[in-house]
DNA sequence: CGATCAGTTGAGAATGGTCAAATTCGGTGG
DNA sequence: CCACCGAATTTGACCATTCTCAACTGATCG
């Protein structure tokens, strides 16, 4: 192989078999390595964009805020993830990313898309598997803010993190590091940073799961599976569709 | 123009400028009519699915069941809109689609899709920006259900209707005729229909808007604007991007 | 050693849920 | 045309989950 493997192009490697070809073209968006620190916001909501990020090494959260300064959290990426490719397709982006650790990612201009998926009809094809799949996650958590209690969202949260997670490689079933705060997860859950003390305490106490300094801890795996009604169906990949 | 336009050929047409053998591929995915009695189930989750419909009279809606016989609708399809999309591209449908009205729609082969991505690459990007632009309402959707009240919930939601109605001429700013029962309210906004009911009555007394009989009519369109927080930024489209 | 930020806990309030019982409305058969 | 049926809507009373406000702890950092 001449070309080294990226988080992406191992990720959309699993859907669809991509030739030298398309791994060049997809090469070629792996140019402009950008930095970002902790914090930091990398997409602006409202910005005129040209280009997205591909996520190499970090966590990044994209997310929303209301007029009232509320702020929804929307989904976490993590490294292989796009940051931002929604924006590419429209003229302005419709939400922020923010660096939750310090990131590493590389710049990936709208034009490179396009032509890339001139040229790549194949590469075109793994990247709308890679939004579907995303698309798919935000589908979820969707389901979970209409229809969950708080812990249930919580566990299901949890539980999705860490399936995403072990297909990268850094998650087993006894647990995570996250670097996510109470504050995060109540953006993300839909909850006050308050509330998400109280549940993780709960959880933590019935035995289920403990997350404490920067760790998750499955304590009974099954249990908090079937708390949850989690499913890892949407997130299962077994091989190539295409080849 | 010698193929007759589709609400989705339109649809499209507005964000790329296809070519006559991009409208030719794309004649070839409305080759299969379907018609299904109102409150059919069109799609099933957990479907081994082949194929995708392309919807071109009626409304449905897309939905997920929780274990414990709760519904959350995710999205509501409008003429022109795509059902399952998304279970092409995975091996089994993550979500299900039933028909609210009456409906006719085109069904899409999963092959017929991907080797129509494979000739017209400019069709994929098209495709890609539909579910993008989906995608985007499903964000907005989540945002509705994580961070805002009931009140506002309802107002975002009828107002977002609204303004996809307008894009395919069967709304304008004084109202549309919806067939969603107070049930499908319910489990869109991740209510109870009870309160539902109580929300309506409110924005109805505040002479925002009336939802009564199969109709919603605006009756302070700015002012639930304002309570909603409405901006249409996600669902804008001034002329193809690609030309 | 203050300052700041994440986490923790308590008390009271509010939003929205549940249960149960009308009432209205669009058909349908006689 | 009318009586009736089932579905959709409406309303009331009570309850529970989650929020808000407020205070306090503990760790980290210049």
């Amino acid at each position: 192989m001449l070309i080294l493997q990226s988080p992406l192009t191992r990720k959309l490697s699993a859907f669809v078999t991509l030739s030298d070809s398309d791994l060049e073209t997809l090469a070629r968006f792996h140019r402009r390595r950008r930095s970002f620190l902790s914090g930091h916001e990398v997409i602006h909501e409202g910005q005129k964009t040209q280009s997205a990020f591909i996520l190499a090494e970090g966590w990044a959260c994209s997310y929303k805020i209301l007029p009232d300064g509320d702020r929804q959290i929307v989904d976490i990426q993590i490294p292989g993830d796009f940051l931002g490719l929604r924006s590419v397709l429209f003229r302005t982006t419709d939400h922020s990313v923010e660096a939750v650790t310090p990131i590493e990612a590389s710049e990936v201009l709208a034009s490179d898309i396009l032509n890339g998926f001139a040229t790549s009809p194949r590469l075109a094809t793994a990247v709308l598997w890679a939004a579907s799949r995303d698309e798919a996650m935000v589908v979820e958590h969707l389901v979970n803010l209409g229809r969950r209690s708080a812990e249930e969202r919580m566990a299901h949260f949890l539980l999705e993190l860490g399936a995403r997670l072990r297909l990268i490689g850094i998650s087993d079933k006894t647990g995570f590091a996250c670097p996510l705060t109470q504050y995060h997860l109540a953006d993300a859950l839909g909850l006050s940073a308050v509330h998400v003390n109280r549940v993780l305490r709960h959880l933590r106490e019935e035995g289920l799961v403990t997350f404490q300094k920067g760790r998750v801890v499955f304590d009974d795996f099954a249990g908090l599976v079937t708390l949850a009604g989690f499913d890892t169906d949407y997130l299962d990949q077994e091989g190539p569709l295409l080849s």
